[in-house]
RNA sequence: GCUGGCGUAGCUCAGCUGGUAGAGCAACUGAUUCGUAAUCAGUAGGUCCGCGGUUCGACUCCGCGCGCCAGCACCA
């Protein structure tokens, strides 16, 4: 006589077991036609399980988050179905939920074509049709192995005899087509219906680039048509503001053949670098940094000291003279200790914090390179402090605010934190290792902030957390980065005297908070679709002439918000005023103002916002009034 | 680096199964002197990514290389 409790706090009472589909029909028969699958006491599971004993019980739907996540997760199963009915040598392998879809992985002797998509796409359109009931087995673990082999199935089988022995294991059969799965599963294709095959790439077998590379499927799966009408929308708006496209309209840079993942700045983009700089060196100033500049390229022993050598050469880049070996340095902290230490530096020293705007070059894997996402020649905000283990924390938690500070600066509340720890390749004993992490916790439990740990994923000197923030259409990117480095102090010779005298190596924290100016220049050409802040902005106002005889008054407003610190400038072309205002516009400018007889002989400025709003005429010190309130709030003074 | 796709004018792209290239926008020149997102006319512009090969003949087919795009792997 099990109770069933369900999630408006109503009981049912069922003379026996009893299914969750029966219980959803119990409540309606709308609701027993919606139903994907159940959660029982919290547990996910299909609609034909049998609930035997008194239980909270909740029918899942497509409007719930889970009920989504098994539609994709049943889509990835018709996905393989429809694989194995139009290409039945193809093996099966894994076939996951991911963001906004699932993707599935398939051995096969050729790679699937853009045809081939189509074709499956339509076949898996079919499949559903024919609302085929999916039904769950339960097989003992080496009678599946022997199952899958039997189908000629061995990526399959390999995976189920890596599932300890003694588990049972789930299959789920639709039709002729079974496969491995945990579920639940939507109890019927009929079920699917909202999902589009996206594109095919290749993976690599259990994530390895050692093993076999099989084909990716990648699709998109959702409840409703409009929701994936909506991501399909976002990735277009994605698309139209990817920096590469921007950065070419607005004329900010451009990459060429002869020098891959390096940036050639445009005048324009340049005037962008240099605000960010300009406004990173003032934090540098403001905190307690001190600027200085390193070489460039350094004679290999310095790395060989360093651990660069052992654990970073295959990304580096080398040049010789005169019999000498130079490597051109991919990270700017081995410079920093060198100017640490100059001269003997004491506890009253510490912390001693050193920043630097260095180019580093690093030999990227040319797969990875993605305009100024991920360069090989690229420059940070790079900062080093050299303080004591017991000033560690503090610094940490002194960073962390400095950095939503920044962000929050730059347009950006949203900040994920994650703390890296030690990979395989590294220098340093596993007690420094303990210490440095517990660190990096510890400082950012009290910055309050939520956390997870990426383990494996550190630096080969230190733990490391990474700071990702969220942009205007919910990307996430990694920028800025705060690293606890024990080790490489010691191995380039770094010391302080310490209050009893004695020789210390200080504690290194490796720092940098937009990372990488030319990732950080893309982040922000997207989040804004090349729409920046005033401040920002590369050309702030253009003064439009409608005639040749506003020619003069143009060049002189122009002029007075030069000297008022505006970067503006006149256009006197002889083309009509909606001719220039759409360039203009096309290009972003903040603010357009007309000139012409009104204008002139009243002495103001008709201002037209990039928004397209007309403020009308104004004097020119009320203009620059407003500009200047602008920028000011928008935290650059 | 790996798998697949792609590389034609400054940009976006067309060019069927081989017969040495075309559009729109931009640029330039001239005319137009105009009030809030495109004035008209004309001109110029290409080692069809590079190098080899097949062929009477290659942008087109084949091979090698380079670069770009998507994904994988990598990412202090």
């Amino acid at each position: 006589m099990p109770d069933i409790r369900l999630p408006d706090g109503s009981v049912k009472s069922f003379p026996g077991p009893v299914t969750v589909a029966e219980i959803a029909a119990s409540v309606g028969a709308g609701l027993a036609r919606a139903a994907l699958a159940g959660r029982v006491d919290g547990k996910l599971v299909d609609t034909s399980h049998r609930v035997e004993a008194d239980s909270e019980v909740a029918i899942i739907t497509e409007r719930d988050k889970d009920g989504v996540e098994i539609l994709r997760h049943s889509t990835a199963h018709l996905l393989a179905h429809a694989v194995k009915e139009l290409f039945p040598e193809a093996q099966v392998t894994i076939g996951p939920v991911i963001e906004n879809g699932f993707y599935y992985d398939f051995a096969f002797k050729r790679p699937f074509t853009p045809e081939d998509l189509a074709a499956l796409e339509k076949r898996m359109l079919e499949i559903a049709k024919r609302e085929i009931p999916v039904a769950r087995k339960l097989m003992q673990r080496d009678e599946a192995v022997a199952f899958f082999n039997a189908q000629g199935e061995h990526y399959k089988a390999e995976i189920i005899a890596s599932i300890p022995p003694g588990e049972p294991i789930s299959l789920y059969q639709q039709g002729d087509f079974i496969d491995l799965c945990r579920g639940p599963h939507v109890p019927s294709t009929g079920k699917l219906k909202v999902f589009k095959l996206m594109r095919v790439a290749g993976a690599y077998w259990r994530g390895d680039s050692n093993n076999a590379m099989l084909q990716r499927i990648y699709g998109t799966a959702w409840g409703r048509k409009e929701d994936q009408d909506a991501y399909l929308k976002m990735l277009e708006e994605a698309e139209k503001r990817d920096h590469r496209r921007v950065g070419a309209q607005l004329d900010l840079f451009h990459m060429q053949d002869e020098a891959p993942g390096m940036v050639f700045w445009h005048p324009k983009g340049w005037i962008l670098w240099q605000e960010v700089e300009q406004y990173m060196r003032r934090v540098y100033r403001d905190n307690g940094y001190l600027e200085v500049r390193c070489p460039m390229i350094l004679d290999v022993s310095l790395w060989k000291r360093s651990g660069h050598w052992d654990n970073y050469r295959e990304n580096m880049f080398f040049t010789s003279s005169e019999n000498r070996e130079y490597a051109v340095k991919p990270m700017n902290c081995p410079g920093h200790v060198q100017v640490f230490n100059q001269g003997v530096k004491s506890y009253r020293n510490l912390p001693y914090r050193l920043g630097e705007f260095g180019v580093c070059h690093r030999n990227e894997p040319s797969g990875a390179l993605h305009g100024l996402m991920r360069a090989r020649a690229f420059w940070q905000d790079d900062g080093h402090i050299f303080c004591t283990e017991d000033q560690i924390l503090g610094e940490c938690i002194a960073y962390t605010a400095l950095l939503r500070k920044v962000y929050r600066d730059f347009g950006f509340t949203d900040i994920i934190y994650k703390i890296a720890t030690r990979p395989e390749k590294r220098v340093g004993s596993d007690a420094i290792w303990d210490k440095a992490e517990a660190a990096l916790i510890e400082s950012l439990k009290r910055s309050g902030a939520d956390f997870q740990i990426n383990p494996g994923e550190g630096a080969f000197y230190g733990p490391k957390i990474e700071y990702s923030l969220k942009d205007a259409i919910g990307r996430v990117w990694q920028c800025g980065t705060m690293q606890v480095d024990f080790s490489m102090p010691q191995l380039l010779g770094a010391e302080y005297i310490s209050e009893d005298n004695a020789r210390k190596v200080p504690v290194m924290l490796h720092r940098a908070i937009v990372g990488s100016m030319e990732r950080f220049l893309g982040i922000l050409i997207e989040n804004y679709a090349g729409a920046f802040p005033l401040w920002l902005s590369p050309e702030q106002v253009a003064v439009l002439s409608i005639t040749e005889r506003h020619a003069d008054y143009a060049e002189q407003v122009a002029g007075a918000l030069r000297k008022a610190g505006f970067r503006a400038a006149a256009d006197l072309r002889n083309e009509k005023i909606s001719y220039k205002i759409r360039e203009h516009s096309l290009q972003k400018l903040p603010y357009q103002l007309v000139v012409g007889d009104k204008e002139k002989q009243a002495n103001t400025v008709a201002v037209r916002t990039r928004g397209g709003e007309d403020l009308g005429a104004m004097t020119l010190s009320d203009f620059i009034a407003r500009l200047q309130t602008e920028a000011v709030a928008l935290g650059t003074a």
